[in-house]
RNA sequence: GGGCAAUUAGCUCAGUUGGUUAGAGCGUUACAUUGACAUUGUAAAGGUCAGAGGUUCGAAUCCUCUAUUGCCCACCA
């Protein structure tokens, strides 16, 4: 009996059901794989895309790659794991609804309140989150789903509290009182780089806070000039020399300030007087100046932009209307000696784009320079730096290796909280001075519990072992169940921009927790551009949605298109055209599969695809030969994480080789039964990391699944190179 | 200001430690094709590998400088 197919693929009629098929199978799961008891793991922790919004095709590039990876790790014999999940996104998922709240029916956050906000919030992110996952099971990826996690579920949130409450406890965390990049729209601080700068052109004024005072300073925000408390100059500074160390009391616009005149190597002689007036409540150079200099900080803008109490007429003015005053003040009393324009950076919040202001106030942090025991008496900083530089987290490409050193080295201590809603509660407690850390209020009345939340990074630099049951998982200093198996885990894949933000969090993170990095290797995607080279954008709407691309072509075309032409770290454009020709090449492969099926009968389809079929013709020997010559050169492509050199040595063999040549002689030369179909399975095995649906359709034929290939060791890289192992 | 990429055919991009005539896809041109595939086949045209200098027997590949584009980091009051 022989098999007729369709002529041509349609991806539309099997996808689906090729999907379910493979959930029903139960094998995205690791614990229902037949493996050797000795099977080496391997595990990759999905990025968690923000609930905030759709996949978008950058999305589906991460998802492309990391099925390519556990596909062919789980095809390879391995005990492969790829766990799925979203995040919360704290901060930008409350300003996402806010905004939908505010043009749907006018109200604000505060009009609402925090119960009705969170409702909004759920409901929301319910929804985005369905989307999240059909989109996901679209693009083919077998993912765990048993295992999902979301950064904000109870187990999650468990974590999360026990690792503030531990890191507490040992002095990593602490309160205090520091200059923050405040947002006063958002209402909250945001981290150094949550900031983004947008130029602008802003107006220099110098000028002299008195007449009795004899060095002129220049500054934009004369309104902060209510709280300096000195006057910082370049010690080489001749013209000035003679001043430092001196005290005046100056009346400014009204105020009386205390000016102390300080020398600091960072002040440039050659802008604007080459003396800068010290603010050190509102300015991060200015307050570190201060606590060298021991000078006194003053407030003068508090959380809404406005100026505080106490400084007179200019008190409850907004920064703007104050600027104006005090400029207007100065002429009048003619010591405003200079007027300029003057391009320069204004530090904007990057979720609602409002001016930032740099603030003083209690804010809670991590130490990334405490030194821990038992971390051989290292800061995390020093460990997640070590492990970069000894190449026990390796980055491909291994540029951002530099990146991420430059990134850490600098790094400062990571301002946790946030004065926003939607987010993982701070497990602290106040009662009049008393500081109490835990998830439930201490015995007695009056206990407060901390308002703020937590920085998002904070729940997702765990992700690596909170999705792996940590701290259930883990007794006695001792990793148990999915965490003793699974973590550290082999590679984080995700995209660079994201380097800093997450990867570098995740490592001190994973040190704290557990003493041990999360990931050997980082992965770095690029971006997926549109078809011009620019980013895509939501506001620019010139993004793509991964599912028009998959009803159009076909989720292997999509994925194809996106593995093939591209290398790690590098941008690649996304082109509908490209995605046609895979779309091409996959219906190819189909035909290929179809002309050997369909002339050869059935009973040859048990031919086992390890071991090679005896050879009659020299077409036979060659064929047999270019097989395994291109499975020896795509295996060792993946294990270098060269995917589209995988994909093109593949293609190659597949078109020029096979199709082109082989099927002709076959047309020609008889009793090529055996080796035809071994040709075929083998052919599909080694693509179908790439293009799961249609292998697996064409696989159907032998009424097994492709998914797990039992016992398929006839992997010459794994088996005999192990390359993998020194890569 | 500091750093990192990119610059290769008309377009989009590969090119793995330097090694003969630099590759692919799309596009173009010509021809072919009703028994796997028109979502096809065969063939052709098309490149001073951004520029200059250097190292080498040999450079798209290594070094220096320059130019253009993009991105990241810092940020000057």
């Amino acid at each position: 009996m022989k098999l007729e197919l369709e002529k041509a693929y349609n991806p539309g009629e099997n996808e689906d059901k090729i999907y379910k098929k493979w959930e029903e199978s139960g094998y995205f799961n690791p614990d229902n794989l037949d493996l050797a008891p000795d099977a080496k793991s391997y595990t990759i922790i999905l990025p968690p895309p923000n609930i905030t919004a759709n996949l978008h095709i950058g999305h589906s590039c991460m998802l492309a790659i990391e099925d390519l990876l556990i596909r062919y790790r789980r095809l390879a014999g391995f005990r492969a794991l790829w766990l799925p999940g979203t995040d919360h996104a704290a901060i930008a998922t409350q300003m996402v609804v806010e905004k939908k709240i505010f043009q749907e029916t006018g109200k604000t956050r505060h009009d609402l309140g925090r119960e009705k906000l969170l409702e909004e919030i759920w409901k929301f992110l319910k929804n985005t989150q369905a989307t999240i996952l059909h989109q996901t099971k679209k693009m083919g990826s077998s993912l765990d789903w048993s295992r999902e996690a979301f950064t904000f579920d109870d187990a999650r949130q468990k974590a999360v509290n026990c690792m503030f409450i531990n890191m507490y406890r040992e002095g990593v965390i602490y309160r205090g009182e520091r200059i923050v990049n405040w947002c006063p729209h958002c209402h909250s601080t945001l981290a150094d780089d949550e900031v983004e700068y947008k130029e602008q052109k802003a107006k220099i004024y110098t000028f002299k806070y008195d007449k009795a005072f004899p060095i002129s300073i220049s500054t934009t925000r004369p309104e902060t000039k209510l709280g300096d408390t000195a006057v910082a100059v370049n010690p080489k500074d001749e013209r000035y020399k003679k001043y430092i160390g001196k005290e005046y009391k100056v009346n400014f616009c009204g105020q009386e300030l205390n000016i102390k005149i300080i020398s600091d190597w960072t002040v440039e002689s050659d802008f604007g007087t080459g003396a800068l007036g010290v603010t050190p409540a509102h300015s991060m150079v200015d307050w570190q100046m201060a606590q060298v200099n021991n000078l006194a900080i003053i407030k003068v803008i508090n959380e809404d932009a406005k100026i505080n109490p106490g400084f007179g007429k200019f008190s409850n003015l907004s920064t703007l209307e104050a600027r104006e005053l005090i400029v207007e003040e100065l002429k009048k009393q003619g010591l405003l000696e200079k007027e300029e324009e003057l391009i320069n950076n204004l530090s904007v919040c990057y979720r609602c784009g409002a001016a930032i202001e740099p603030l003083s106030s209690k804010q809670w942090f991590i130490s990334v320079d405490k030194k821990l025991e038992r971390l051989g008496n290292k800061s995390l900083k020093e460990k997640s730096i070590e492990v970069a530089e000894k190449g026990e987290i390796k980055f491909i490409p291994d540029r951002f290796n530099k990146r991420y050193l430059d990134w850490m080295s600098n790094l400062h201590d990571w301002c946790i909280s946030r004065q926003i809603w939607f987010g993982h509660s701070i497990p602290i407690w106040y009662k009049a001075e008393e500081i109490y850390c835990g998830e439930i209020a201490p015995e007695g009345e009056g206990w407060i519990k901390d308002e703020d939340t937590l920085d998002t990074w904070f729940s997702s630099g765990m992700w690596t072992f909170s999705t792996l049951g940590w701290p259930d998982n883990y007794k006695d200093g001792k990793k148990i169940n999915d965490l003793a198996r699974f973590h550290p885990t082999q590679i984080l894949e995700t995209g660079y921009e994201i380097l800093t933000l997450w990867v570098s969090r995740m490592v001190m993170m994973s040190f704290f927790a557990l003493g041990e990095i999360p990931f050997e290797k980082v992965y770095l995607h690029g971006t997926i551009l549109d078809t011009k080279g620019k980013k895509m954008s939501k506001s620019k709407g010139n993004g793509v949605d991964p599912l028009d691309a998959i009803n159009e072509y076909g989720a292997d075309a999509l994925r194809l298109s996106l593995l093939m032409g591209a290398t790690p770290g590098n941008d690649s454009r996304y082109s509908a055209e490209k995605i046609e020709s895979k779309r091409n090449f996959v219906n190819k492969l189909w035909n290929i599969s179809r002309f050997i099926l369909s002339s050869t009968d059935e009973k040859y389809f048990t031919t086992s695809y390890l071991d090679e079929p005896e050879t009659k013709t020299e077409s036979d020997k060659w064929i047999l030969s270019e097989l395994a010559g291109a499975r020896y050169a795509t295996n060792n492509y993946l294990e270098s994480f060269n995917f589209s050199l995988a994909a093109e040595e593949l293609n190659e063999f597949t078109y020029n080789k096979l199709a082109d040549w082989y099927l002709e002689f076959a047309k020609v030369e008889k009793n090529k039964e055996e080796i035809l179909i071994y040709l075929l399975k083998n052919l599909l095995i080694l693509w179908h990391p790439f293009i799961p649906f249609v292998t697996e359709t064409i696989w159907d034929s032998f009424n097994t699944t492709l998914l797990m290939v039992e016992k398929w060791t006839n992997n010459d890289v794994l088996t005999k190179n192990k390359s993998w192992l020194s890569y």
